[in-house]
DNA sequence: TATGAAACGCCATCCCC
DNA sequence: GGGGATGGCGTTTCATA
């Protein structure tokens, strides 16, 4: 992992449509050379995946909430599912554990302010050992990407 | 925007680098209009953009921040002044204005709590506007994706 | 107007230097 | 790390209903 293989990832973060020589000469590389360190870069799983990012806006997923959950026990089976649980649910786009008050910070995108009120009291008030949500509306999205800082 | 829109939208957010050919007959139709309608869909802003995902951990970037930010003042002029600022520190890879007691809700990526502590101390904290920042730190991520519910 | 088939040209991939 | 060859695929055009 050196300076040429974080030039790499910075353009193929940023753009996955260019072809090899294009983004070979774009960090001064010849086709071959290039080619070869993304496929170890892939291997290696520090690309974990190539996918097309869309627009949740034009798919009517105006509303963007985020949940603070609060768990009433803290063994490990109920962790455990609440976690395996959560994850499965296609309006959670985001889930993290976290220190402090909340025990998770969930980030859940849906069509309307009724949709998520379905979603909070039939789906996620049930979560293994959910006492409490405390759920926040994004007024506006400022910034959302996929880019590291690399 | 039909059903077979739908059906294409999710086979391309979930595995860009799969060939014309294949995602066609994933989805039941042959290449040419499959093509088409991808084509339309780019053009329309529906896709967004095709990106490569990066491990965050294998990057050392293995510490996540949520930064609750709260403004002295609301008018328009420190809104946008603030807005663009925080959007254009690396390490910020979301944020989201509020309604509630926070106004913004920042996520940020960091090699190390010192890290953050610069961030915080050095750069947030002198964003314009800002009166206070609460900061939580992730011990787990559950779930993070890119694929949106269709 | 939407689909299926075929041809062309480019590019990812592999071999060798 | 670079250059060359090749097989496959994306792209385009034509044909079809």
């Amino acid at each position: 992992m050196d300076d040429m293989d974080r030039k790499i990832l910075r353009v193929v973060q940023n753009d996955s449509t260019a072809s090899i020589a294009e983004m070979a000469d774009a960090v001064g590389l010849s086709h071959t050379p290039f080619w070869r360190r993304l496929k170890k870069l892939e291997a290696e799983g520090v690309i974990r995946e190539r996918v097309a990012i869309l627009d949740a806006e034009k798919l009517g997923l105006g509303i963007t909430v985020f949940a603070n959950v609060k768990l009433r026990q803290h063994d490990e089976d109920t962790l455990e599912a609440f976690e395996r649980e959560v994850a499965e649910f296609p309006e959670v786009v985001e889930c993290f554990s976290m220190s402090g008050e909340t025990d998770y910070v969930v980030r859940a995108l849906v069509r309307s302010i009724e949709e998520y009120e379905r979603l909070l009291k039939r789906k996620l008030l049930h979560l293994p050992g959910v006492v409490a949500i405390n759920s926040h509306f994004a007024l506006k999205c400022i910034k959302l990407t996929t880019r590291l800082p690399v």
